[in-house]
DNA sequence: TTATATGCAAACGCTTTGCATCACG
DNA sequence: CGTGATGCAAAGCGTTTGCATATAA
C-alpha cells in the first residue's frame, strides 16, 4: 500500500508534532503518513518494513522514537493485543476512549466511553478504590471479515479475507 | 513474604493441576504456593527470586512453564500492566471478569462482569461487529494506599510509594 | 552555531527452546 | 521402562541506548 501523502490524518499528526515544537522531519512524515494510511493496528515492525519497501530506510531506534513522539502526543495508542503483543493504533487525541479491534484483519475503530465511565465510578466506588485509569479493549469481527467468513463456509473456500493489519 | 503451605488457594491451583492430568511436582507446588500467597500481580521474575530466596533454585524455564500451564488452565491470568510489562494475577478459573490494580502496592482484585456484558453488546451492534472477547482494566489507589498517601501529605512527607501507571 | 534528529550497532530484558538429565508412574 | 518435568545455557525478539554524524532552526 503506497502511503498518500497529504491526506487530512497525515496533515493532523505533523501538525500536532509541530504544535508541540518537534521538528516535521521527512523521517516523521513518512512516518505520520504511514501511521495515517493504517486503519488498523500495526506494530513498529511493521511501519519499519512498510518504510523500507517505500523508500527510505530509517533506523529501527527512528521508528521506536517517532512511535514514542506520537504516543506522548496521544496521536496514536499503545495497545495490547490478546497475544500479549504490543500494537499501535491511530486515535482522536482528546476524548477518552476505547478500542474495538477486529481479530480477522486488524482494523481498529475508536469507541466512545459512553456510560463505561459511570460503570468505572461504580467499581472504584463497591471496592473503595480510587481509579485513575481503565481501559477496555474490545476484540471481536468486523462486517467485513464476518462477510467473507460466511461467504467462505458458504463455498467451502478457505482463502484469507483481507489485508491484515494495514 | 514466607509462602504459607497448604491454603485452600494454594490447594485450588494443585488439584486444577492434577484434574488436568499434570504432575504436581514440588517445584509446581512451589509456584502454586508463591502464587497463591500473592495478593496482587506479578511478574515471572518475581516468583524466580522469590523462589530462589525461599529455598529451591528453579531455573526461569520451569516458572515459564508454570506459569503457561497455569494460565491455560485458567488459574492465573495474565494482563498488561500500563507500562508495558506483563503480570499476572490469580483468579477465579470459571467466572468471566476483570481486574482492578492498585498502583501503589500491585494488589489486585476480580472485578464481576457485571452490566459491562450487556454495554459491549450494545457496542458490538453500533458498529456491526461480532464480538468475542473483551477486557476491562482499572488501575487506581486500594483503600491502604489512599488513607497512606494521605497521611503522607498530612505530615509533609513526599516518600514514594508508586510508579504511577500511564 | 547550537540544539535536534538520525543511524548504526551494541546492549538489554524478557521469554522461549534444545538438549541432556532426572523423577514419577 | 517410558513419559513427563527440570536445569542450564544459548538463542530469539522486541526495544532501548551510546555515540558520532547529519540536519534544521
Amino acid at each position: 500500500m503506497r502511503p498518500s501523502i497529504n491526506t487530512i490524518q497525515t496533515k493532523r499528526i505533523i501538525e500536532a508534532l509541530e504544535r508541540a515544537g518537534y521538528q516535521a522531519t521527512p523521517n516523521r512524515r513518512l512516518v505520520a503518513d504511514l501511521v495515517a494510511s493504517t486503519n488498523g493496528h500495526f506494530t513498529a515492525a511493521d511501519l519499519l518494513e512498510r518504510g523500507r519497501r517505500e523508500q527510505v530506510k530509517m533506523g529501527r531506534a527512528t521508528i521506536f522514537r517517532a512511535l514514542d513522539l506520537l504516543t506522548s502526543l496521544r496521536v496514536v495508542e499503545r495497545l495490547d493485543l490478546p497475544s500479549g503483543a504490543h500494537a499501535y493504533v491511530v486515535c482522536e487525541p482528546d476524548k477518552h476512549h476505547h478500542h474495538l479491534v477486529c481479530s480477522g484483519c486488524g482494523r481498529s475503530e475508536d469507541v466512545a466511553d459512553g456510560e463505561l465511565g459511570a460503570l468505572v465510578d461504580e467499581i472504584g466506588r463497591r471496592h473503595g478504590y480510587e481509579i485513575q485509569s481503565h481501559r477496555l479493549e474490545l476484540f471481536g469481527t468486523c462486517p467485513v471479515c464476518t462477510a467473507a467468513s460466511e461467504s467462505r463456509s458458504a463455498t467451502g473456500d478457505a482463502s484469507a479475507e483481507q489485508g491484515g493489519p494495514a
